[in-house]
DNA sequence: TCTGGGGTCCTAGGACCC
DNA sequence: TCTGGGGTCCTAGGACCC
């Protein structure tokens, strides 16, 4: 063990909680005869779609979370497929937030399943690390009925990687001071960050151990893989370094982009329904712009082809806008200047981003009209939040397709004397 | 086998400015 | 009239995570 001089700052004390199975867990609450069986939850075997999450026993099969379910339909044709619930998981995360919030006032949901807390200097309050992290187990099963993880260490990166060694259902403390003895006879792909192409190159090098990497000057891997390197570097001896792991717990972080996505269930080169998936997602972008109060002023327009190619395309505005109307303005010019027209396409997102918060200087430089707008989509808003998604459509007769479209060329497909959606409409 | 959806961070080239 | 160097912004793409 190494010693600490008396000036070195006390370590600190990291919980990574994470949920078991946590999807498969869930379900199981609302549909008990799950239990023990293999499950696959992400939609159904025939699907487009890949799984989200599977039990342990489909585990067994080779089935595991990010595999596309035809795959694992193959793999397991005996499994359960469950559609996904993300008001359950997001109902469920709420209660482990609860929980957790027990503990600690430091407490950072790094996802719906998985939180970091800072337990430094609560020795007293709570007792040895160990002994608190079976008593937040305990807490945890009974308010939730669910299982977790938990890592604990004197970095998130230890705390994280303890706890991945720990599941299913344990603890496990990395005392300070044994950081590169835990560390070094792990794979480097345990390291958070190091994914399938990273790890090759890092094979290819003759490194197959974190212990090995740990080994190499900082230097070496800093020109090898830029600032990247010198973060690994870090990583490697059990340091947060780099990007987001080195924020404080707890530290709240604005969100950088908004978007939304969707793959078509079959591939379609029809422009009516391309730029009606287009309208409503810019309409669920702009939607939560405005939840968050955040103006946008880069628009990126994703288009994935038939064969898998995608592009992203981008413009920034002038002025940040969190409006529907704007926004889809200004995909469908990307999409139109750069759609090879006719083409089946696969997938369609929109992202809104650089974010500048506070409307006061829209107030001032935009016209009245737009303020009449936002007063307008924050009624509609309401309204949704009251009565549901389908109580009001700003964009009538595009929600669901155009098979139901009451108005003439609602969209403003090119070439058919359209006028732009919304615009001088008065809301 | 045929590849979701929501994010973050990093790199790299070109434009533009001083 | 043949050509520097740095800083910043914008855009595109890719690795990675859950």
């Amino acid at each position: 063990m190494m010693t600490r001089s008396p000036d070195d700052p006390i370590p600190r004390t990291i919980f990574h909680v994470d949920m078991d199975a946590f999807f498969v867990s869930v379900e199981e609450l609302f549909d008990p005869a799950l239990k023990g069986k293999p499950v696959v939850v992400g939609g159904q075997r025939d699907e487009r779609g890949v799984v989200s999450a599977a039990s342990y026993a489909a585990r067994k099969f080779g089935v595991h979370s990010a595999m596309p379910l035809r795959t694992a339909a193959k793999l397991c044709p005996q499994a359960i497929f469950v559609n996904g619930h993300p008001e359950r998981y997001r109902e469920y995360s709420a209660k482990v937030h609860d929980v957790l919030g027990h503990f600690s006032p430091l407490v950072e949901m790094a996802s719906v399943d998985e939180a970091y807390l800072d337990m430094t200097g609560t020795e007293r309050l709570h007792g040895r690390p160990l002994r608190c992290a079976h008593r937040l187990h305990a807490e945890m099963k009974s308010a939730t009925q669910l299982n977790c993880s938990i890592g604990i260490g004197t970095s998130r990166l230890i705390a994280k990687v303890s706890s991945a060694k720990a599941k299913p259902n344990g603890a496990l403390w990395v005392l300070p001071g044994e950081e590169a003895k835990f560390l070094s006879p792990l794979a480097v792909g345990d390291i958070p960050g190091v994914g399938k192409v990273m790890e090759q190159k890092l094979h290819s090098m003759g490194i197959q151990k974190v212990g090995d990497l740990a080994r190499l000057e900082d230097r070496d891997l800093e020109q090898r893989f830029g600032k990247w390197g010198l973060a690994l570097a870090g990583k490697s001896r059990g340091e947060d370094a780099g990007g987001w792991f080195a924020n404080e717990v707890g530290e709240s972080v604005d969100p950088k982009s908004i978007s939304h996505e969707h793959t078509f269930d079959e591939d379609t080169g029809d422009a009516e329904r391309l730029l009606s998936t287009l309208m409503r997602l810019s309409e669920m972008v702009a939607r939560r712009l405005r939840e968050g109060a955040y103006f946008a002023r880069t628009l990126q327009l994703k288009l994935r082809y038939k064969d898998f190619t995608t592009i992203t395309r981008a413009h920034s505005l002038e002025q940040p806008t969190q409006m529907d109307h704007q926004i889809f303005e200004q995909v469908r010019r990307l999409f139109f200047a750069n759609w090879k027209s006719g083409s089946p396409v696969r997938l369609l997102g929109v992202q809104a981003s650089h974010f500048e918060s506070g409307s006061s200087q829209l107030d001032l430089l935009q016209p009245v009209q737009q303020q009449r707008w936002q007063n307008a989509l924050a009624a509609a808003d309401h309204l949704r939040d009251k009565y549901g998604e389908s109580a009001i459509g700003l964009a009538r007769g595009l929600k669901g397709g155009f098979r139901e479209r009451t108005h003439e060329n609602p969209v403003g497909l090119p070439g058919k004397g359209s006028k732009e959606t919304g615009g001088e409409e008065k809301p």
